[in-house]
RNA sequence: UGGGGAAUCGUCUAGUGGUAGGACGGCUGACUCUGGAUCAGCAAGCCCAGGUUCGAAUCCUGGUUCCCCAGCCA
């Protein structure tokens, strides 16, 4: 929460803090004939709650007297019971349309250690009891929760109601679902559990951790979260937006670097051998604040295969036989030959010739080239281990999936992709959590689990937005 | 066929009796040493049917569709 920006000062509330409390509020109820120890079994309390048309009946328990039920309710804390032998039942009414209120258990038996109390308790509240106390107990205005507790509001008046203290107002919002994702606790619990994730903060997990390892800034969550606003409409938000607001930060404050992904060996045939050259890169072309930084270039390079055909396809503006790119902040290469793996006709490396005279990207000519491509020098790239993430579901709506909740079938068996990536070495040395743009790739960040001075990690949090894919896909 | 909610561009979201607006996504085009960014533009919506009103997304009536609820989970 900290890292999202909020500081809670000294207002760390638990509900365990008010325990001792609640007991004395169910104490109260007791006492008034509105609570009363029930030994149904839980299958038995089934049995006797009706349905969503039948009324239900009421327990053979319910009228014990105030003095019986108080006893058993002492003995309950006192561990006199076995787990799920009895419960503390609010006395409402067994026929009311709204399930939520015929007789709603506010106390069971859990014979269990809790994370901060302890084992004082063998009881602990419902949530239905607790909730409303707590916020009643806290003094707060409003409490806000999600859709599915409408029903339970008036549950929540009740309590208050009948013990006459503070009654805040609960109101209820939609939850924030999203597209290609799911995040209900359980489910996500599911990818967890059934491995199909790395754990909590596995950079594909919507959760905090985990969007915070893939390389989100809280800035982005905070203001997808203002643009995507508060309503009651039960809605799904197009995870595209979680992801322009990503970019967008991003791009005015991630700096530029080259970093080759799919290596295909370039050779400058008339660049002379053993030299290199630092050329000057602007770290970031939307706030020249952030300065320049030399790259190393040399006679033998790296770049990405996806920037050369052998036969390119119209529109295709980056490397062919014959064709001139740049190489960005470097020189203006011509492709004049290839060579390829005689078995399996695969191109394996590149002849080119540079025009010395378009030192830095700029022929003194004036002539206009169509592609400006990156590169890496082979000599001086770093290797470092690059994570390629995706949606981690192909279906839009994995939530519906209403069978065994097997997720199986709409898993995207591409969600993670890993590889070895050559990198310009002034990224040698980022801090964990560091971020970049990889030029014409992505923004990407230093792992901050598993990268190591010696073997850096990096995860890419979005690629950039691709038209070139579009036009591809058309043709 | 019980109860509780919700329906506005593809997706979110404003508008609460007076010109239906914004964002994302999509599509054009311009520009560009990132096919990024930026800029300009286009298409796209009031769940339906009646009614009230000079005027209805908004008020009324009746429908329709979708979501939630039968945990000793939260």
């Amino acid at each position: 929460m900290r890292w999202l920006g909020f500081d809670w000062e000294d207002r760390l509330f638990y509900a365990s803090d008010y325990f001792d409390q609640m007991y004395d509020y169910a104490v109260q109820l007791i006492k008034a004939g509105k609570a009363y120890v029930d030994d149904l079994s839980t299958d038995e309390m089934r049995g006797y709650r009706g349905t969503l048309i039948d009324p239900g009946k009421e327990s053979p328990h319910r009228n014990r007297s105030a003095e019986e039920n108080l006893d058993l309710f002492e003995r309950m804390r006192a561990g006199e019971f076995k787990d799920g032998s009895r419960v503390l039942r609010a006395k409402i009414d067994m026929a009311s349309p709204n399930l939520n209120l015929r007789d709603p258990a506010m106390y069971r038996i859990l014979h269990a250690e809790h994370h901060r109390a302890g084992n004082k308790w063998c009881i602990y509240p419902m949530y239905d009891w607790a909730h409303g106390l707590e916020d009643s107990i806290e003094g707060i205005t409003h409490s806000i929760c999600t859709l599915e507790f409408e029903d339970h509001r008036p549950l929540y008046d009740w309590f208050l109601d009948e013990l006459g203290v503070y009654h805040p107002q609960q109101i209820e919002f939609a939850r924030l679902n999203l597209t290609y994702t799911v995040l209900s606790k359980r489910k996500l619990l599911q990818l967890v559990e059934q491995g199909y994730v790395s754990g909590w903060d596995d950079p594909r997990m919507p959760t905090i951790s985990g969007l915070r390892r893939r390389g989100y800034t809280p800035e982005s969550i905070r203001n997808f979260c203002e643009r995507v606003g508060v309503a009651k409409t039960d809605s799904t938000i197009d995870v595209a937006l979680l992801e322009h607001c990503i970019r967008q930060d991003l791009n005015k404050r991630a700096p530029r670097v080259m970093c080759v992904l799919r290596p295909l060996r370039v050779v400058i045939d008339n660049y002379p051998e053993g030299q290199t050259e630092d050329m000057d890169a602007v770290n970031n072309p939307e706030d020249t604040d952030m300065g320049t930084r030399k790259v190393p270039f040399s006679r033998v390079l790296y770049i990405e295969r996806d920037d050369f055909r052998e036969d390119p396809p119209g529109k295709f503006f980056r490397l062919a036989p014959g064709r001139e790119v740049r190489l960005r902040y470097a020189y203006l290469i011509t492709c004049v030959g290839a060579v390829k793996d005689e078995r399996t006709g695969e191109v394996v490396e590149l002849h080119c010739t540079c025009d010395p005279a378009s030192r830095g990207g700029n022929p003194p000519d004036g002539r206009k080239v169509k592609g400006t491509i990156h590169w890496v020098s082979a000599a001086h790239a770093l290797a470092a281990e690059v994570h390629l993430y995706d949606r981690l579901f192909t279906v839009e709506n994995p939530g519906d999936i209403t069978s065994s909740a097997d997720f199986e079938g709409v898993l995207n068996p591409n969600s993670l992709e890993t590889l070895t990536g050559y990198i310009e070495p002034s990224v040698s040395g980022a801090a964990p959590g560091s971020r970049y743009q990889f030029e014409r790739l992505g923004y990407f960040c230093v792992d901050s689990k598993d990268s190591s001075p010696d073997r850096m990690v990096f995860n890419r949090t979005i690629s950039l937005r691709d038209s070139w894919a579009k036009i591809e896909k058309q043709l």
